[in-house]
DNA sequence: GAGTGGTCTAGACCACCCC
DNA sequence: GGGTGGTCTAGACCACTCG
């Protein structure tokens, strides 16, 4: 295993056993380099990780403290939420898909845009409702490059595209680019969504990226308000 | 000046001017070590930080590559967004604050164990509301602790607070953990931002903290949202 | 002035990709 | 098998904080 992940891991477990308290210095990174045996830089790369997912702070020429949090904050921290930053409040429940349509079209200007390609090659033009516990949670507009993730069908849109992508196509998804705003739902979205035309709803905005570097998703997604929260760690530079 | 910065800014400089286009592989790492005259390791910090601000993905065991974006993400991803994560549409307009509220007050439990402060302590307890060019943005409650920012007056509310930490105490913000939200306005919003009760809002909840790791504000802001968006960029680990 | 974390070097080996 | 970026070392000097 690499050694400055599971020096940041021991690190972070012995904060949430209380071993080191809110407020407190850490140990100076020389003294861990002996503690764990390892190079400066290896430390500085596990405490590094701490500071990026909102733990502990350090300031040069004084220390490292590890922040004021109480336990549910810190709870918050610890679920795996780096990649998506999204909480939903549906875990361990039944989880269904409907397909409200599944077509192939040109993208216009503004999606091949965003994609990076022709107004002539084809996209997948999906739109989707996502249940849990069969109450709606989101509806999905989604266009995807057909050339990029061949092979779509209606059984990997009713499991997951994402699954498909990465165990069937063996692509590797790196990164997505967001913009979240509120909104309020259209008729269509009332009735698949079941709220009212005065219910908000969070919209997400994203542009997925492979591992190459290629566009190969734009999607609005409009996620009922009382099924969603989107938590993030800004840290200053 | 840090040499990985200013590499990284000369490399996103090239990928601007479309030195390097959409989808290109940039130089080795190791012919970038002899092109710039410095170590391996700084160029890897370098292309690092383009990785955070979403321009380029890297490959292990083939090279590095500049993301597929549009000019107007390219734009998105250059305004200096990492602390904020928000886009706001009142560039260069006039800002005007309004005081709904201004106590000193003992926090309940809730926020109590927010700011890890004692329930007998004392916090500030201000409700503002923000206008750019005499429109409402944004509707602000902020509890922040007495003892750690002492001597707010009116004037300090009418301009901004951070600026008077900052600038006049001397602090340094470090960071902010935030929840979004989509809600509706209640009456008293409605009012001072001027909109509909079926208007929908971006709620933000932020715990902000010092750079010596305390937390000194719990807030809740409720933004219009049509005034605002919030833009991130999240990579896979 | 003593001690902190930040940056940087010159080199090594490793995991992974593609041919 | 040849080449990529990822991890790691052992050391150096620097910028900053604090008494």
């Amino acid at each position: 295993m690499i050694k400055y992940q599971e020096i940041a891991w021991d690190i972070r477990k012995n904060i949430l056993a209380g071993k080191y308290l809110s407020g407190e210095q850490l140990p100076l990174e020389k003294e861990m380099c002996k503690q764990y045996g390892v190079s400066r830089i290896t430390i500085k790369k596990a405490v590094d990780e701490l500071v990026k997912l909102g733990f502990v702070i350090k300031r040069r020429g004084s220390g490292t403290f590890v922040k004021s949090i109480d336990d549910e904050e810190a709870k918050d921290l610890s679920v795996a939420r780096q990649f998506t930053g999204f909480t939903e409040t549906n875990k361990g429940k039944e989880i269904r898909t409907e397909i409200v349509k599944f077509d192939i079209v040109h993208p216009d200007n503004e999606i091949a845009a965003k994609l990076q390609i022709a107004t002539d090659d084809f996209v997948y033009d999906i739109i989707r409702v996502r249940f849990a516990d069969e109450i709606p949670i989101v509806i999905e507009y989604t266009k995807m490059p057909i050339n990029l993730i061949p092979g779509i069908k209606h059984d990997v849109l009713l499991k997951s595209i994402y699954f498909y992508i990465q165990c069937q196509l063996k692509l590797k998804i790196q990164s997505a680019h967001r913009s979240i705003r509120a909104i309020l739902p259209n008729e269509l979205e009332q009735q698949h969504l079941k709220v009212a035309g005065t219910f908000p709803l969070l919209e997400v905005e994203q542009i997925a990226f492979l591992d190459d570097g290629r566009a190969f998703e734009y999607s609005i997604s409009h996620h009922r308000s009382d099924q969603i929260v989107f938590k993030t760690v800004s840290i200053r530079q």
